[in-house]
DNA sequence: AATGAATGAGCCTTCATTCAT
DNA sequence: CATGAATGAAGGCTCATTCAT
């Protein structure tokens, strides 16, 4: 049985799960070691063989956050067929994403605004997550404005990005989703 | 000569400006009061006659902040003498305050992020905040673009708030000022 | 009722005497502030007002048995009128001490040998203590051999205090009091 | 293979060697079977498939300790044919020791300070260690002195002893070997 | 033999707040 | 108005050892 089990998640797996949910619902700072290890039902000492510290737990999250949720994003995106609709539905997604998770806003810009010193391990991760959206966004708009300049079509994508940054953190204060609209009627322009 | 000291900081203020500092550089949840009380060179017992919590000290600092950094913009607009001047004026304030602090990016919106629970008393001050600045941009619209509809100002000049907001936490994040050369270069476009 | 306990012992001078006891049996290191903080009926808190950390308590528990030790020797010297049965007094005083302990030997000795780091603030207490232990016998020499070169005096003096040392570390360790009467021997071959 | 490698050193010398160099550098009590078992580069199982406990590798360091550190002096010694310069040359080996081990002292007082329980089973190699120390000096007095009695050899050789463990600690102690010069000065007027 | 997950008590320290002086 | 002792839960992490694989 524990064979079975471990094919399908392993503790470590698990532990990233349950520690997740309290990282973004509570934040990363406000999320204590012994809360993660009460929720996942194991020791102390347990999760220190899983994980080296707190700080290592919270870059495996990220790590797998990022995946997770681009996986959700281009799975909404999944009917969408043009450049343009992906783009666009992006931010349908954003608003959809919002309303489920109660304007909780990014959990990678949480982290950011948790942690003061940019050398902090967890920017890394939060880097990564944000130049690989800035990416998608470019990879479209290269596709949508195939006729643009390169430089045109950079600022175009950063564009988008920086409204989407922008409206997500917005959101999340003002717990309604006029500012994705907002965004996303701007961004209709652009393209 | 109580009265007159109170006249160029009372305690109050001072204790404002001190933990503040600490607020802003830490963050919120990570600077504690001890080390507030230790800085500012007072009693536990002192701090607290003045402030019944730290959260009320927190509400106080977002309030005074407020006020300082509208006072900051403002005085480095002062030479802009146009509405559309003024608005570009904002991103360039944003660039040089972004290499002042080390890039440590919005105290509202830091502590937004720190505060998940959207009843938390700091967020009223963080909502006046973004909201006045969201109406600061309104206003000068309203004069740029006096021609277009009501609609279509309220349009424009939300798009750049979200721009300007979404390059804070982008700097804050990538440590480069290009994000705001991005923001600033849409933000042409639409005056 | 609380200004006259203060008078005869003040919360610090308890939390000293009862962590020192603790110190002192179990070593430095094995004594835990819970363990101190048990024993003394204080919770974890008050504990960090009174020393800003263990090893703040150590150095203080220290600096105080420096002059406790000293106090005792004295006072066993009382009835002893020449420098002559002072020092071959104090060794006596030893083999009483010892019993007295069940062998355990000196608590600075035992704590430098529990700090290996030379840097480690306790170490400057321990370097005192013994510093004006070896003057002691410097004194006592001087006076008893005032005929003597300086020199002479100086080697005399290291050479009881190395003995004393000796003895005190090998009494710990065969737990009968042979050595003490072997260094007591010699130094008596020195008078 | 594996037995021409344990033919070099076996697994549980190369523990021992690993161990011991920071049972030494650090305390017996300050190192952690954590932090052996990483230096050693095997598992926490592996480790107690070796020893029964940290306390049963203690006791192989010691004993281990006490063969390789009688073997470093008796090379020291070779070039010194007569017991008065055997027993000299202690003493300066004494010196070069401290120099090397950056006056860390002798493994051995540090463990018998750090081990209050004089039960504990460390205790025992201890004893036998320093009684074959006191023992070494005995045989090299015997041999110079053959014209004293039993009972003079016996307390001249102790003396030795004793000038040798306080030379030690106070070595450790003050970081210096003025102490170590006084004894060996004294050691010459016995010889 | 060797692995490393599991345990739970313990490490030292800080948290925000109260309250008697 | 100021002081700082008092609280006790919580912070992140290490301890020596066991045991199923």
């Amino acid at each position: 049985m524990p064979a079975i089990t471990s094919i399908i998640k392993s503790k470590r797996e698990e532990l990233i799960d349950v520690a997740g949910e309290l990282f973004y619902k509570q934040g990363y700072n406000s999320t204590g070691v012994q809360q993660i290890i009460s929720a996942a039902g194991i020791a102390k000492g347990t999760f220190y063989s899983h994980f080296k510290s707190k700080e290592a737990l919270g870059q495996a999250w990220l790590k797998a956050r990022h995946t997770v949720w681009l996986q959700m994003l281009l799975t909404f995106l999944d009917s969408k067929k043009t450049p343009k609709t992906k783009i666009l539905g992006t931010f349908e997604f954003l608003e959809s994403w919002m309303i489920e998770c109660d304007m909780r806003g990014c959990a990678f810009l949480n982290t950011l605004c948790e942690t003061p010193d940019h050398e902090n391990a967890l920017r890394q991760e939060i880097v990564t997550h944000k130049s690989e959206l800035r990416e998608f966004f470019q990879h479209l708009i290269d596709q949508h404005h195939g006729d643009h300049s390169k430089k045109e079509r950079t600022q175009i994508a950063t564009t988008i990005f920086i409204l989407f940054e922008g409206a997500i953190i917005e959101t999340q204060l003002f717990r309604d989703n006029s500012m994705i609209e907002a965004a996303k009627a701007q961004v209709k322009n652009l393209l």
